[in-house]
DNA sequence: TCGTGTGAACTCTTTCACAGCG
DNA sequence: CGCTGTGAAAGAGTTCACACGA
């Protein structure tokens, strides 16, 4: 069965907010609500679940904890993954000590830096080395995942070392594209281009 | 003519890519090259920008500097556009201080907080407040793009105010999605989810 | 009766093929 | 001849309608 990128978007939105509803100690949950949380619509949702197996009948909607620990089990989502930051700029030490990450199954356990004099003035829990370790560390920790906080010039360069270092997946931060081989799952997170999206859209909205 | 989200959101990065081609000084670019860059098909560019009306045979490709300031003026990319932040933590100050915001037309001129202590503390050249005047100043400022900092649990409740206070675009970097009216153009980002998808992604491509 | 599960209809997007301009 | 512009074909993704279980 092949799930798109879209439903797979969308999934990992549904898991979250059913982590939000067990925490609340909600028991059920419809679609349509899960819709409205997640934007999107019922019918969506529940294609979507229904391309995974739904879970079952009730007449209340989905069982929220039990819902959650099958999405869990099958996209592995319960276990823990660690991951490693590169760059430690601003944005690069902010994510060090992104709270949300460690609640969600994402485990920081490394950063990087080629300024040498940056990791000895950085204050964090997290160990951080100057980034030509950066293969030895990330194979020595079984680091999964690379956060790419560089600046633009030079993350090609770090996304080949992610690369070469056996990273299953990077996220990339910074306003470039990067090229990755295709087995490597990665997502682009440009700021910039988010906000210029917003501005073309509401000029587009408004004629 | 109505364009998808699709087609906004690559037209962004197209521009994005010019901006850089036109640094380095090149003078034409292809939809092949284009394509490359921006992660899609030849095809995918050129139908894109045949529904913006082409710009014009060559046999070249696209003249970067003319096309670029074509897309500016459709989209609005060239005017400035003035954002601030809302909460300033790790991530807030962070994006305070991001470079490559006032490179490309963005303008952060407010950030505000709920803690007067944080507002004391912070050092940056750009002017902090607290959130009980954030109607005030955005109004005060023509301020048209909000930037959510906050934790979750206060994620909606600063939607609402900038939604109060008039801006037209909000990027929300909080990891619940607000509810805003849909005139108001709007964008989640949430970290953990994207890591997420990262790790549900490639724990579907081996199966 | 309520809310799911799902084939079928529909809509939107991408790909293709090829004419046409410089 | 190379590379664009674009209508038409193919392909995806979303919406719908309705059967069905609790």
């Amino acid at each position: 069965m092949e799930l798109s990128d879209n439903t797979i978007e969308r999934i990992c939105k549904v898991f979250g907010h059913l982590a939000l509803l067990e925490k609340k100690g909600v028991e059920f949950v419809s679609s349509k609500e899960l819709a409205e949380q997640i934007g999107t619509t019922e019918y969506t949702v529940r294609k979507d679940i229904s391309l995974l197996g739904g879970p079952g009948y009730t007449r209340k909607g989905y069982e929220v904890s039990s819902f959650k620990r099958e999405l869990g089990q099958k996209f592995q989502l319960t276990k823990s993954r660690k991951a490693c930051i590169v760059g430690l700029g601003r944005l690069g030490t902010a994510l060090l000590d992104y709270e949300n990450f460690q609640e969600d199954g994402f485990e920081i356990v490394a950063g990087f830096d080629c300024s040498v004099n940056k990791i000895e003035r950085i204050r964090t829990n997290i160990d951080v080395f100057p980034v030509s370790r950066l293969q030895e560390i990330t194979q020595a920790r079984s680091i999964e995942l690379g956060i790419i906080a560089v600046p633009a010039e030079s993350a090609q360069e770090i996304a080949d070392e992610l690369t070469k270092a056996g990273v299953k997946g990077i996220l990339n931060f910074s306003p470039v594209k990067v090229n990755v081989p295709a087995r490597i799952v990665h997502l682009d997170m440009d700021f910039t281009n988010a906000l210029r999206f917003i501005a073309a859209r509401f000029v587009m909205q408004n004629k």
